[in-house]
DNA sequence: TCACTGATCGTCT
DNA sequence: GACGATCAGTGAG
């Protein structure tokens, strides 16, 4: 299978969504990153809603040295201690948000970081939030996702099973193959493989030939 | 396409 | 006061 040069056409009438369960979530934080390969993520922030399909997620467990809740629970972390399934928003190099997804049994530190989807509804509204990326990159990459999606510290803590601003919605089409590799970005526990992401996709972060 | 660099500011030590 | 789960812009190959 090849991907196409360009995205795929816009569908011509907006995809029916289902509300993820929580009960379908896995309990396992790496289970959970490889399961949200593939399933969408939905805004309501106004203007409008926007949707992606995400293709690249990071795991980050209790008693991992490189996530944030390794310390303990603080006031910017404290969303990664609820349980399953709500967003974990923090703001990071004074420029950008990134969304999580907490992973693990309330009190238990963990998360996923989303870090980049295929944008499937809304482009308008996404490119009037970033007017100078080219498509591909609307979402590619965990500060580029949250702002095309308008996410911002207002909805940390938001529960993503619930009716609300946002959440998660059931995949439409399987990721095709799932692909592993070290963590991006860090400078502890930089080696442990546990990025993931679907093999070939236009859509993942970084350079392309890590993305095969 | 990739590597490099400066910008920017909240959080924690 | 240092650092960071990043990005956009630039220039080289």
């Amino acid at each position: 299978m090849t991907w196409p040069r360009e995205p795929a056409p816009k569908p011509a009438s907006a995809p029916r969504l289902r509300r993820l369960r929580r009960a379908e979530l896995p309990r396992d934080s790496v289970a959970l990153a490889r399961f949200l390969l593939g399933a969408i993520v939905v805004s309501d922030v106004p203007p409008g809603r926007t949707a992606l399909r995400v293709v690249e997620t990071e795991a980050y467990l209790p008693d991992d040295a490189a996530a944030h809740s390794f310390r303990g629970e603080t006031a910017r972390n404290r969303s990664m201690f609820l349980r399953r399934g709500h967003a974990y928003v923090y703001f990071i190099y004074g420029n950008h948000f990134c969304l999580n997804v907490s992973s693990e049994a309330a009190g238990v530190g963990a998360a996923v970081l989303v870090r980049a989807g295929e944008p499937l509804i809304g482009f308008e509204v996404m490119r009037l939030r970033r007017p100078r990326a080219a498509e591909r990159d609307l979402c590619r990459g965990p500060g580029r996702l949250a702002a095309a999606l308008g996410i911002d510290r207002r909805l940390d803590g938001c529960d993503l099973t619930a009716a609300g601003p946002l959440w998660l919605a059931a995949p439409q089409r399987p990721p095709r193959a799932i692909g592993t590799s070290a963590r991006i970005g860090l400078t502890k526990e930089a080696e442990r493989p546990l990025r993931f992401y679907e093999r070939g996709s236009p859509f993942a972060s970084g350079p392309a030939a890590r993305n095969g």
